[in-house]
DNA sequence: CTTTTGTCTTTTATCTACAATAGACAGTTC
DNA sequence: GAACTGTCTATTGTAGATAAAAGACAAAAG
């Protein structure tokens, strides 16, 4: 096995959305450009579609001959790609299991457990080393920093001096901005979670994701819109294995956000900086207490 | 080549320097540790040693025969890592020559032409990624997005954040804290450098990155420290390929640090952040005029 | 004459192999 | 009996190989 076909298999459950709507398909570069996938991966879906009968194809006719089935899919497991294998299966022995500041990690055991190369794994550490949890020693071994109080308010502390300024940013976007249309949607959206917070709680998440990252990138600061890289992993992770008081959680987060979007849509830079301040302190007090 | 052998080589010729001072060197674990080297290492030093007729070795006796020669050291050339020479002979193509924005980073072409394997390129490529001049899309190419006023901008900003909090927070280190012996160590040098900067201002540039680093330890947060890489490996090597002022300009920064290192011993936080503040714009002003 | 397709080349992602280096353990020496 | 050496094993760093994916170019189709 050289590379995963991951890209392909992923790309070919894409295609079979599409298929589901048309009876015919666009062109290659079209078909290309709307997977976003090269022409060579185009060519090997349709000669796929057109192997199991789902399109009959002779140059620019593409026909779609029967509705996809559930069986025509690939399995999830066989489209993620190896990367994010790795972070899942890395992330889940640090954050949830055992993990002990200290400890000493093995790129080979490492593979083993995953069950792929050890270049991949050693490419992962690599990029992950920048989120400040692990650490190399040449020649030897990586050692596991923790996912420690300590870790907890450096990361908080960085963030908040990024975030006050992004946020003061913000509000010096001119009115024409996208960002504004943006931040209405975002808000509109915490709204109605908000109506009905006791089923829609889980939609937090990812929310709150995308809403400090749209004020992170008002900064125009790449390593300010890098760095939300590293809060956005270690939330995410974090809360998808730790869920106590999850619904009380992202409801006063919400709320606050709502706060905080509001002093933003008020250009007033005192009662932006309230507010973020507000949001931010709670964050901070949430992570902390889940850590301990 | 699997592995090319510089740890042994540069830890060799280490021991030369160790030869010169004693006629019988130590136990193995004890120059293991002072060559920062495994034991491995070591007897494969005193082995070489042995047969080259510096020394004669058996068991626990190293008895020095004669000084050793210039000829009997490796060039430096080959006590260089991998690493270091991909990372100076893509900084020279990147700051050094004309290298425009948005111009594609071919792996297998780099590697070919430093005369190495595509891994350690690709390695080194995302180590280097977060230094925010590089920019991956997946299955394709990297993409460099230059040296320009802009990158300089976003990163003197972060810089300028973070540095007056860790000045701020070195006022408040305990009077027992090893900092302020090693602040007023670097002061001296400072001082002596200044009395004769007509032939001496070339050692500026360590003394520099020597002097900001302690600053920056002072926040006690690792991202915060760990961005001041970012900040040295770009002046380091801009101005390694940039000389044009060099004297007038390392004097002046001279001067501005010995009035900061005077305002972090005052302990007064207003007049730090005076000096702080001064050096820092005339900084990021000077590595604006260079880039145009 | 613009877009699409067929064909071919180049590059990336990943695995495997192997020398260099680190590190462990038992026997030896002082 | 503490530290050192001889020997052996495990892990890292790097090269090289290969399938997947991207991308280039000319011929074909509208």
């Amino acid at each position: 096995m050289a590379k995963q076909n991951t890209v392909f298999k992923d790309a070919f459950n894409r295609c079979l959305g599409l298929i589901e709507q048309t009876d015919r398909l666009p062109s290659e570069p079209e078909l290309g450009s709307q997977l976003g996938v090269s022409r060579t991966t185009v060519r090997a879906i349709l000669a796929r579609l057109q192997e199991i009968g789902l399109i009959e194809w002779s140059k620019r006719r593409k026909v779609v001959l029967r509705t996809p089935a559930p069986s025509d899919r690939f399995p999830t497991e066989e489209t993620d790609s190896l990367s994010d294998i790795i972070e899942r299966s890395f992330m889940r022995r640090i954050l949830a299991g055992g993990a002990e500041p200290g400890m000493q990690i093995n790129e080979l055991e490492l593979a083993r457990e995953i069950g792929t190369g050890t270049t991949s794994v050693r490419e992962f550490l690599i990029r992950f080393s920048r989120f400040g949890l692990i650490e190399k020693r040449p020649n030897s071994h990586w050692v596991l920093k923790g996912f420690t109080p300590e870790f907890a308010l450096e990361l908080t502390e960085v963030r908040e001096m990024f975030e006050l300024r992004s946020a003061a940013a913000f509000a010096n976007l001119p009115s024409e901005h996208p960002a504004w249309a943006e931040l209405e949607a975002i808000a509109t959206l915490h709204r109605e979670i908000l109506a009905d917070v006791e089923n829609r709680y889980r939609e937090f998440s990812e929310l709150d994701e995308k809403f400090h990252l749209l004020v992170h990138k008002a900064s125009k600061n790449r390593f300010i819109v890098d760095f939300y890289d590293i809060i956005a992993i270690v939330f995410h992770y974090h809360y998808q294995w730790n869920k106590t008081n999850a619904r009380q959680r992202n409801a006063r987060a919400l709320e606050e956000h709502l706060a905080y979007i509001e002093a933003l849509q008020s250009h007033d830079p005192a009662r932006i900086e309230a507010a973020c301040r507000r949001h931010l302190k709670s964050a901070r007090e949430t992570l902390l207490q889940s850590i301990n």
